[in-house]
DNA sequence: TAGAGCCTGGACAACGTTGTCAGATGCGGG
DNA sequence: CCCGCATCTGACAACGTTGTCCAGGCTCTA
């Protein structure tokens, strides 16, 4: 019962439910308004005795500065956003906290929204955010048409794009070696003796996946083999698509020797359609994934640094905001392959 | 060239690069604030023709309604915070996604950030977001007194507590039913013959692993089975120490023949030395985690539905804010043993 | 003891928006 | 033709903070 009394003191209808202003500490402590301020922000200028009356008020109201009024008075907000595709994707994971400890360092706060690879939602949120007014964003792009930040930049909103280009604008960009890796790991497959390889990839409109692609096309043609179209899977996403699409590669009168598959999520699904089959595909994937030593074989992966994506953005983000950071620039990570058995089987026809 | 122009432009001295405020729309389209107010937020009594115009202005000139200002009018900031553990763990990822889900689907942004196990961190973001006056918390807690938020919740700031329970307040509470998932694992273990059953966990001060190691005990007591020190390993976290507390309960003369992890990175490692043994250990790990059921064994886990978590505790956050959710309450989620093999291993001694 | 200089404290405006209220305009009816 | 009413528009204050600037009191020195 006391609860549902104390609860209901809070309901809505009085502002922030009533909170005490510096105002409200001014009277108590028997100071001006700006000896308040003064205290709270630690300038100097104040004895130590009005200090402690005024720290006294301050303990006794609860009260809490309103940051809301000192962003709008001094024009900084000391937080950033960060656009994603989806959070709980574990590829994110470490990337969004890279972010977070280099926005801790600067003393800011992060904000963050999954667009879910909508180009809708992404610009909805981009500019839920600029109208926050944050100091900066990183935006991993869902769309390919940037142009609707124009006016934000010219406004001074630091941006980076991360792991996938800026479209139509000229903006910081830092992404992985997406076309390097993946032309290594579908080398290295041929290294070991395959020719027929399979590729299961996103949607090319989304830039990593049609550099992916370009990375098989290019170790394919450079080892002098011919691509069949029967080899290739785009825009395939959702695990059952994946599984057919994998079944009918293995299923063909003269299959698929190897697959290289092009995300973490691709990856796994294909690992569990391959541990149903007797016969070795050997595979290697874009992207690492956790436990991926443990399985029988070991899966080889073309890894790439997440956490050195996010931190490297939020770096040059708050570069640009120091002024340190004049030209927009395009910072490629290099990937890792790493190998743990999947991509060393020999073909088996 | 044009960049490092372009760029120059937007440096700091000029508060947000000087955006165009309601004030210049109103003088470009030659009518009063208010008017330009009403547009922007689509209030009626503006004739087409006005609006019309009004419209050409914000095109023209770019502008974008300045929501720090609007929330210090408003008292509302449309916008959660959550603060977490460590947004990179795994376990987080569809939490906070689902979190984010709900506060989207109410118009609200989702602040967050790690507090890396600190309680003093942790109190350093609450208080952060306090002042940012979020309208309300979703909060993991690494501490266990939060008298801290007192005055916060009289002031009106929902909030809620996830996955652990808040400490020396009165609050919402949405956890997982940690003992009885625990107890139901280890009675799996016993229930397939094991009666030497080792328990590595987190420190017992977070609220979670006290209680799964309560859980331990209270299966081991219900078979009437006395729990010996060696079989415990309380409060190792790091990979390190964990797998030597592993070792160190395999290498006993009379060794366990069952271990039960208490989270999801302490099992991941566990899985890691039992792969170097031949010796059939059953194990049966806290968390659900990728590809588990992958290995050889699959691995038997006690799994929580971690985006339920965060979907329930967002809902109940929103009804606070509605007004129609009064009291605090304690929600526990029930866990689900979900048996992959490693967990059904007879005892080999 | 008077004057200069320093230190502390406070009054006031401004940040960009929204709520209130009153003025202006146009229209129809008496 | 004038009045009343409805509709549209704009002036103004307020939200809570910080920057500017000035007043008053003190100390120190000549």
């Amino acid at each position: 019962m006391p609860d549902v009394t104390r609860r209901a003191d809070r309901l809505p209808g009085n502002r922030y439910g009533n909170r005490p202003t510096m105002k409200d500490v001014a009277a108590r402590a028997g100071v001006g308004l700006k000896t308040v301020s003064r205290v709270v922000n630690g300038e100097p200028g104040v004895t130590p005795e009005t200090e402690r009356r005024v720290q006294e008020a301050i303990d006794a109201l609860g009260f809490r500065r309103n940051d809301s009024a000192r962003v709008l008075r001094k024009g900084r907000t000391a937080s950033i956003g960060l656009v994603l595709e989806d959070l709980a994707d574990p590829f994110y994971g470490p990337l969004s906290r890279a972010v977070e400890e280099v926005a801790r360092a600067h003393g800011a706060l992060l904000i963050n929204g999954s667009s879910a690879e909508d180009p809708e939602r992404e610009q909805e949120l981009v500019l839920a955010l600029c109208a926050r007014r944050v100091d900066g964003l990183v935006v991993i792009p869902a769309g390919d048409d940037h142009r609707y930040l124009e006016p934000e930049l010219k406004a001074g909103v630091a941006t980076v794009f991360v792991d996938r280009p800026a479209g139509q604008i000229d903006a910081d960009v830092v992404v992985s070696d997406n076309f390097g890796g993946a032309r290594d790991g579908v080398a290295h497959l041929i290294a070991h003796g395959h020719r027929r390889i399979g590729f299961i990839g996103d949607m090319p409109r989304i830039h990593t996946a049609a550099e992916r692609l370009r990375g098989y096309r290019a170790a394919m043609e450079d080892a002098g083999i011919p691509v069949e179209d029967a080899w290739m899977s785009l825009g395939v996403t959702d695990p059952e698509r994946v599984r057919r699409a994998a079944e009918e590669m293995l299923a063909d009168p003269h299959p698929v020797t190897a697959i290289f598959t092009g995300n973490n999520r691709v990856t796994v699904t294909v690992i569990r359609v391959l541990a149903g089959h007797t016969r070795g595909v050997a595979l290697v994937g874009f992207d690492d994934i956790e436990l991926a030593d443990l399985l029988q074989p070991g899966v080889t992966v073309v890894a790439q640094d997440a956490a050195a994506l996010g931190r490297t953005a939020a770096e040059r983000l708050f570069r640009q905001l120091d002024g340190t950071l004049l030209a927009p620039d395009r910072i490629e990570l290099p990937t890792r392959l790493v190998t743990r058995g999947s991509g060393e089987l020999p073909p088996s026809d």
